[in-house]
DNA sequence: CTCCCGATAT
DNA sequence: ATATCAGGAG
């Protein structure tokens, strides 16, 4: 994609949803910060179902080390992965007890240190929490990123490099959100519905579909 | 690289 | 039946 092209492709996004945000429910920045960590491959319908009830008890890393390991994975049964997540929310919250004032750090080295809590949940933190314009790059972005050509990569690490250097203002701060969206709804990964997409011009995705809609895979040649 | 791991869509 | 879901740790 051309700057121009590039340009234009989330000025179309940002005027289908002009305040994008995260679909995952919370109430304050710890609880935020403990809900994408629960996110890892699941839908945030799934996680929002447990935290439900987990959040109206539990608002503070205190009240989540009182709750107990055994107490939270009663709480996230039906989120997979909830074992490791279980043991790493528990270790989690007596870090940020123990070295961060009961609070979340606001830099993401700080929250890489944290038990389970890689580089895209720290860059979610970061934007969703303290505005950084950070770049996250899950399942959808990579996707996405691959798919339209915008920022293709052999790992997250490398689209998000690429997003860094060519998304523009001011779309800078939701562009993760509107990508994640785009992913999620429109350019889904198993029945993409190309027709909804505003980058109509030369997604190369988009062309094989059209030309072979049964054999499209994951990303365009 | 493998393992973790339930709910949902296809 | 199986692919996929706001990944991270060993």
């Amino acid at each position: 994609m051309t700057k121009d092209q590039i340009f234009e492709f989330f000025r179309l996004l940002a005027e289908l949803n002009p305040a994008p945000e995260t679909e995952l429910e919370f109430g304050n920045v710890y609880q935020l910060l403990v809900a994408v960590v629960l996110s890892a491959q699941a839908t945030d319908a799934g996680v929002n179902k447990a935290t439900r009830a987990l959040f109206a008890k539990v608002k503070t890393p205190e009240e989540m080390v009182a709750l107990g390991e055994e107490g939270l994975k009663a709480h996230i049964k039906t989120i997979g992965l909830f074992n490791s997540k279980a043991k790493n929310v528990i270790a989690l919250s007596e870090q940020l007890i123990a070295h961060h004032g009961s609070e979340v750090p606001q830099n993401r080295d700080a929250l890489v240190e944290l038990p389970g809590v890689g580089r895209k949940t720290a860059n979610v933190v970061m934007n969703c929490a303290f505005g950084a314009e950070t770049f996250a790059v899950d399942t959808h972005v990579f996707r996405v990123g691959n798919r339209t050509g915008l920022a293709k990569g052999k790992t997250p690490e490398q689209v998000e490099a690429k997003l860094e250097k060519r998304v523009p203002q001011p779309f800078r701060r939701d562009a993760h959100h509107w990508l994640i969206l785009l992913g999620r709804y429109t350019c889904k990964a198993r029945s993409p519905e190309c027709w909804r997409c505003p980058e109509v011009e030369l997604c190369s995705f988009r062309k094989k579909v059209l030309e072979n809609p049964k054999k499209a895979k994951l990303t365009a040649s």
